[in-house]
DNA sequence: CCTTGTGAATGCGTTCACAGCA
DNA sequence: TGCTGTGAACGCATTCACAAGG
């Protein structure tokens, strides 16, 4: 992982697992919701259902944030919204620029998600000079070659890169060397940062074959299940094993 | 919970890690890319490196597949390529369906990496009657309508989900009640499923809070960095771990 | 009673370090 | 000699189970 850092620095640390903060802006999401029904307050239990994890691993998630919870009663939703929101950093307002504006490109800056927690698309950036001055979204595109003045003007610190895998390093470089040290890469490329730069990747390739993986297995099984009774001879020879068990890929 | 099975049934498990099966697409694209330069074989160090992991790992990875290297030597790259293709599933060929073509359906549509690797998009579905017929990536889009019929014509087991949010759950259910029993989603939204049925999710919304959260963290420290040391001691460089990776993002 | 908060137990994944083999 | 393959050690994450406390 690329932040999983593991350093100890001075200052007692505030020492958030990395696991927990990923399920922070999945709590978040479900307690929007609950609040925008006016539900005052919840329990872990069903939180944890809203969010698709067990109340176990949420309580120990809280936990390490404090003690925001009310023994026999359960979570007031509007503060913890508030105290999930300050620890992620979402009480601000963080400019992002997308690199990048082919239809991927496009989307993401069409994607209203954005805006409705503290990101706001500060520009949009591509190499295609044709593309200069059209608007997407609403946002005017800006050639490449602004592209360190727009993040110093900005005071951009996270960049999203949606250009194809070919051009996705070199832009990476040109970010970082202008001061961004975020980075969400949607470009099917490894990415070569420094240390103290996260980066954080997106790629549909590799999910797809991930759930071919377990696709595969599961037609082996099924053919191995049906093979089990009928047929007696139960040779060494399907290498497959059988094996059962399907993790969960998502909580659900 | 969806899955997290944790029995060990009878036959000798087969058993690949998940954290190995999510990486073994990364080792496929950079065996693909030595493979395209002619490169006949591979250590596990220049192998790793080009993965963006430590060869440890990797060989830990492989080691799980099989005895495919050549102690002294490397790894025979085109063989590689081979084990690895047909142990993720992609010696065959999965049709997929798109379900909302909106912006993003539409750039997942134009998507090269799909085919890339024996997946095949064989239809998209929108649930706007206006849409209907009008092709997108040279594929019609069909109403949502057909949708059952789609999936099950076309032997169809993984759809992905680029509805709004509001739509997910009751596409994923026809989805799944047609017969598809993996699903990739984009919408942000927790989707409950039927044990048997994987769900991957992908948000971008999560990624960029998970970036602002270190985001944050990084400027706190810097702040307390310039407080602790008023004037003098640069000391030698900030901490960070000595391994320069790049995350995955993985389960949830 | 109820539900939170948390030590302790367990399981998984990573890293280390070296034995095994071309 | 050089690199793979792997047992063992380690560390992080999850789960359990119950004490603490409204």
């Amino acid at each position: 992982m690329a932040t999983g850092r593991t350093h100890r620095p001075a200052t007692r640390s505030r020492g958030i697992p990395e696991a927990t903060v990923a399920r922070l802006p999945l709590y978040l999401r479900a307690l929007t919701a609950l609040s925008e029904r006016s539900v005052p307050t919840v329990s872990s239990e069903e939180l944890a259902a809203a969010a698709g994890v067990n109340s176990a691993k949420l309580r120990k998630d809280f936990s390490y944030l404090g003690s925001y919870g009310t023994r026999g009663v359960g979570y007031d939703v509007e503060y913890l919204v508030y105290q999930i929101s300050r620890e992620l950093g979402l009480t601000q307002d963080w400019p992002v620029v997308i690199v990048g504006i082919g239809n991927l490109g496009a989307a993401l800056a069409n994607y209203g998600g954005f805006a409705s927690r503290g990101f706001r698309v500060a520009a949009l950036i591509d190499a295609d000079p044709g593309m200069a001055g059209k608007p997407v979204a609403g946002i005017p595109v800006q050639h490449t070659d602004e592209l360190e003045k727009i993040i110093q003007d900005n005071g951009v610190s996270i960049g999203v890169i949606a250009t194809p895998a070919g051009a996705a390093q070199q832009v990476c470089d040109r970010l970082v060397a202008a001061g961004v040290t975020s980075i969400l890469n949607f470009a099917p490329t490894v990415l070569n940062v420094p240390d103290g730069v996260d980066v954080r990747k997106v790629d549909l390739s590799i999910e797809l074959q991930i759930l071919a993986f377990h696709e595969q297995r599961k037609a082996g099984e099924e053919a191995a299940a049906e093979a089990a009774v009928p047929a007696a001879a139960r040779k060494a020879s399907t290498d497959q094993g059988p094996d059962g068990d399907v993790p969960a890929v998502m909580p659900a």
